[in-house]
DNA sequence: TATTGTTATACTCTATAACTATA
DNA sequence: TATAGTTATAGAGTATAACAATA
């Protein structure tokens, strides 16, 4: 019950509470919108195919924080409702080049486009600065130099 | 690719995707510390009830936003595993509270302090102002008052 | 009728580790 | 030896819906 901590820690961990809170918040409130279409960890890799297409599965296993086994089994999913495809990598024939397909690259286009719109209704609270100020912050959390 | 959005979506749009980065890398720091032992969705009921014990499952279903299926479930992993127990209320026989045993308090307490430490641990790249400023940015969005 | 909680189902995601094939 | 990717396994978490008991 309400264990004593050094003040610095407090402040942290009210941080990281409120992040939790957030992430879950407005993740409720996109899962509604994207709804059984696209999951979050597929949205995350249709929008990091859209940034760079034909990227290997180290590459997206390495930005995507997720274990090349179970990188496996997300492309899998994928590729098996048409929304990637794996291709040879002619260079490296160990490696296999994940691509986009047409209704890979129209779903994630609709549903960015609603997320998108979701998002800027979700984040309407705070100003212009303030969505400045969170994404610098959150940028310097990631030991990111903030990004224009 | 690079789909052009108003700027008050873009600006709202990097803010979540920096979040839900934020999210993914702390949380992967966490959970090299809590590590089996200890899952996040387990520990979020833990600590509600260090906060308030012997609530009912449907309090704790609104506040962790989790449906009442599934909190089922996650309370009988806890008390399978010795955490919590379940008593029935005397007043309204339909409902159930939940209880942190010794063993549960015990081991939220510790798995708190490794925690809280790591946590200060990884936010330690904003200086205490930022830390204060991103708890209240969180806040404003969530729509709560700022908490003290 | 509404609420509390359980049960059942099916799926996604994650962690972990052993394995194959190329480099 | 190291890297790329697959396969296998087991478990947690989630959404969804039907259900029983109580209010």
């Amino acid at each position: 019950m309400g264990v004593t901590r050094p003040p610095a820690e407090r402040a942290a961990l009210r941080a990281w509470v409120r992040l939790l809170q957030a992430h879950k918040t407005v993740l409720g409130c996109v899962r509604e919108e994207l709804s059984g279409e696209v999951t979050l960890p597929r949205f995350d890799l249709l929008s990091n195919l859209d940034r760079e297409d034909g990227q290997t599965l180290a590459q997206l296993s390495r930005r995507m924080l997720v274990t090349a086994g179970n990188l496996t089994g997300l492309v899998d999913r994928a590729e098996r409702d048409g929304l990637v495809e794996r291709r040879a990598d002619p260079d490296d024939r160990r490696a296999t080049r994940v691509h986009l397909t047409r209704l890979g690259k129209k779903l994630y286009a609709e549903a960015a486009a609603r997320h998108s719109r979701r998002i800027a209704g979700r984040f309407e609270a705070l100003e212009p600065a303030e969505l400045e100020e969170l994404a610098r912050l959150l940028d310097k959390l990631l030991g990111k130099e903030p990004a224009r």
